[in-house]
DNA sequence: GCGACAG
DNA sequence: ATCTTGTCGC
């Protein structure tokens, strides 16, 4: 499911399109939202290669109560081109999702789903990997357009990719950018819309998003510091 | 050929 | 992805 070859993940995305898994629906109670980032060493630039350094974070909330966390230091599984993300980052945040010790019921993820040239970006592809409900959450979409919409938190507008509604770009906060929001996998545009806004209160991200972001960095602080000490020791 | 281009 | 300086507001 992880390919190391453009053409055999383009040959994946090409059957996961057609994919028709069931819809998740969020139980009563507040669900358990986790999210899972990778993050590269800093000053590395552009597309970089299979290889480069990659630290993984996982989180999962329930409200502000964070249930599990996990850390895991690795290497991109190539490098990265618009509409191949999975090529880069799927095996990371695939290990550091398993290494959970609470599994979340829906997960949120830095990419798209049906906002793709093959309509089946890399949120989709890791929830039908990891076998759980996904949400993508991305600064801008790949391919899609919309017009913002009112400057109010909740307000949201579509995103359409050939006359397809394929996420929103939804408010989280006022006056702040909105978010690009992908339903993944498993999850309808106004569930995902639900689990975004449930996730981000105080910020305009998804707190689960942030928390593992922070977990990722520190990750990678904690491997400078011990390179230093060791170029110390020597 | 040129620009656009999730992270 | 990563960097950056400055600005605004609690």
């Amino acid at each position: 499911m992880w390919p190391a070859s453009r053409n055999e993940l383009i040959e994946i995305q090409r059957a996961l399109a057609g994919a028709t898994p069931d819809p998740w629906w969020p139980p009563r109670d507040p669900p358990a939202i986790g999210a899972a980032v990778v993050v590269f060493a800093r000053g590395q630039t552009g597309p970089g290669a299979r290889g480069d350094p990659a630290w993984s974070a996982a989180a999962v909330l329930r409200r502000r109560q964070v249930l599990a966390e996990a850390m895991l230091a690795g290497a991109a599984a190539g490098p990265y081109a618009p509409g191949l993300l999975a090529l880069r980052e799927g095996p990371c945040l695939e290990s550091c999702l398993r290494a959970l010790a609470v599994a979340p019921d829906v997960v949120l993820v830095d990419a798209t789903a049906r906002d793709h040239p093959r309509r089946a970006g890399l949120a989709l592809q890791l929830g039908a990997v990891a076998d759980v409900p996904t949400v993508g959450v991305t600064h801008r979409p790949l391919l899609a357009r919309g017009e913002w919409p009112d400057d109010e938190r909740g307000a949201w507008s579509p995103l359409v990719l050939a006359g397809e509604r394929v996420g929103v770009w939804l408010r989280t906060r006022r006056g702040a950018r909105p978010l690009a929001v992908h339903p993944g996998w498993r999850t309808t545009l106004e569930v995902a819309i639900d689990i975004v806004l449930m996730a981000a209160r105080a910020h305009r991200t998804p707190e689960p998003l942030r928390h593992a972001r922070r977990l990722a960095r520190v990750a990678r602080a904690d491997a400078a510091r011990t390179v230093a000490r060791r170029a110390c020791d020597e």
